[in-house]
DNA sequence: CGTTCCCTTGAGTAGTTTCAATACTTGTGG
DNA sequence: CCACAAGTATTGAAACTACTCAAGGGAACG
């Protein structure tokens, strides 16, 4: 929810940290949820990232990116059951939400119900960027254009750099997020070093231009809601 | 809503039939919603088809596809404002809620605003399915996923048939939902007719043998949380 | 200090795009 | 009913992009 702090009164931003009923340390890969397993709490991402995974028969895609703050698995609410796995990316610290918690606040405090959806509906609107950029866009855009919604992402919860980030993804995991394979992924994201001056190399980006890297791929934020343009509903 | 008509008691379905505060007929193409544009009512799809539109700067691509019986701007509600353009696909019928009333509806009733977070979650569900087919398939087997997706949903309202059915696509729209040209679709739909037996052509897929379909593209519906595996929470 | 995983590079192959030309469908007005 | 126009679908060939296989170099971890 660390993301909706702009439309959240203090008093909100509390009531959903006081949800937290326990606090974890995860290491790099480990499960935080999985496919078909009936869940009865939620997670809150507080340190990290992590990777939502598709994957029938052959090797599991990524198709999706959670960074500190978001909620990652609030579909198990409402879905009792997901239809895809999540996993801890690098070290994280996560905390936990039971459902039947959950459905008492939501309960009482409508419009939180309301910022709930709303964090779901945020991630639709990624997950529809993300169909358009691998519809429309080559390889070394894709992997910028993802550069630079992580950046972003990490700008809308007070942890932005202007200068890059640290991301423990692989260049194999970035081609699997990209729909492209990891000698491609290689090739692409040198093109992307020479063309913007942006360079990733075990899990960091280093980036001295972000705006170089947006006119790149062509990068436009009102797809995250940020504060400014587009804003959730208001309180009432 | 048609599509959670399993998890919905008669008393539930009529509850949001009657939200319905005025129907339309839309030509085709005939925009629903705008991007940017601020919304104060949602739409029911209760005829036909609907596209989801991104387009920066060059043509639009399509994200997104929803078939009769679905709301295909809830978002507005809790967003205000949409990222992306909504298209009406052939001749369609919608009714529209204002959100007055769906917010009346939803304080009262809280298993109701479960099962309306519930639809979008669904759509968000389906959306990754999207970004693991553009990321892991070949232009043959996304289309004919996107088939086998279309069939599944229309028999979750309804209104399966076991041949085929009426989409009014071209292959240039087939092309940008599965991320490549008209020209090279046309040959991709050429390939899937001689695997498959299933031919599209102006808006009409025939289709002997959908077992076979679903076969050529290994696709696996749990994603569509249809009734059998995985369901919605349970009331109360 | 070596093993393991990760990244880079090259060369050949397969798949996709582009451009351009032709044919088919549908809808319109003569 | 036919002719026409506009949109839609198919085909071919050349250029391009991406994939695969394979080998070598580099960083991180024990």
């Amino acid at each position: 929810m660390g993301r909706l702090r702009d439309a959240m009164t203090d008093q909100e931003r509390h009531l959903v940290e006081d949800l937290i009923e326990s606090e974890h340390e995860l290491a790099p890969g480990e499960a935080i949820a999985c496919r078909g397993q009936e869940t009865v709490s939620s997670t809150i991402l507080i340190e990290g990232f992590a990777i939502r995974l598709i994957g029938r028969g052959g090797e599991p895609h990524i198709v999706g990116l959670q960074v500190a703050g978001d909620f990652v698995d609030l579909h198990g609410f409402a879905l009792v059951r997901l239809d895809h796995d999540i996993h801890a990316l690098g070290r994280t610290r996560i905390g936990r939400v039971s459902h039947a918690r959950l459905r008492q606040v939501i309960d009482r405090q409508p419009y939180l119900a309301r910022l709930l959806w709303f964090s779901t509906l945020l991630d639709a609107s990624i997950q529809r960027e993300w169909i358009f950029k691998l519809e429309g866009l080559g390889a070394a855009q894709r992997v910028a254009h993802v550069f630079c919604e992580v950046s972003w992402r990490l700008g809308m919860v007070g942890l932005g750099r202007p200068d890059g980030f640290i991301l423990p993804l692989t260049q194999a995991q970035l081609a699997s997020m990209c729909g492209t394979t990891a000698v491609h992924m290689s090739r692409a994201l040198r093109r992307l070093r020479d063309a913007t001056g942006a360079s990733f190399r075990h899990g960091k980006l280093h980036c001295p231009d972000m705006k170089e890297l947006a006119r790149f791929c062509d990068f436009n934020p009102a797809y995250l809601y940020g504060p400014g343009e587009m804003q959730p509903a208001s309180s009432g």
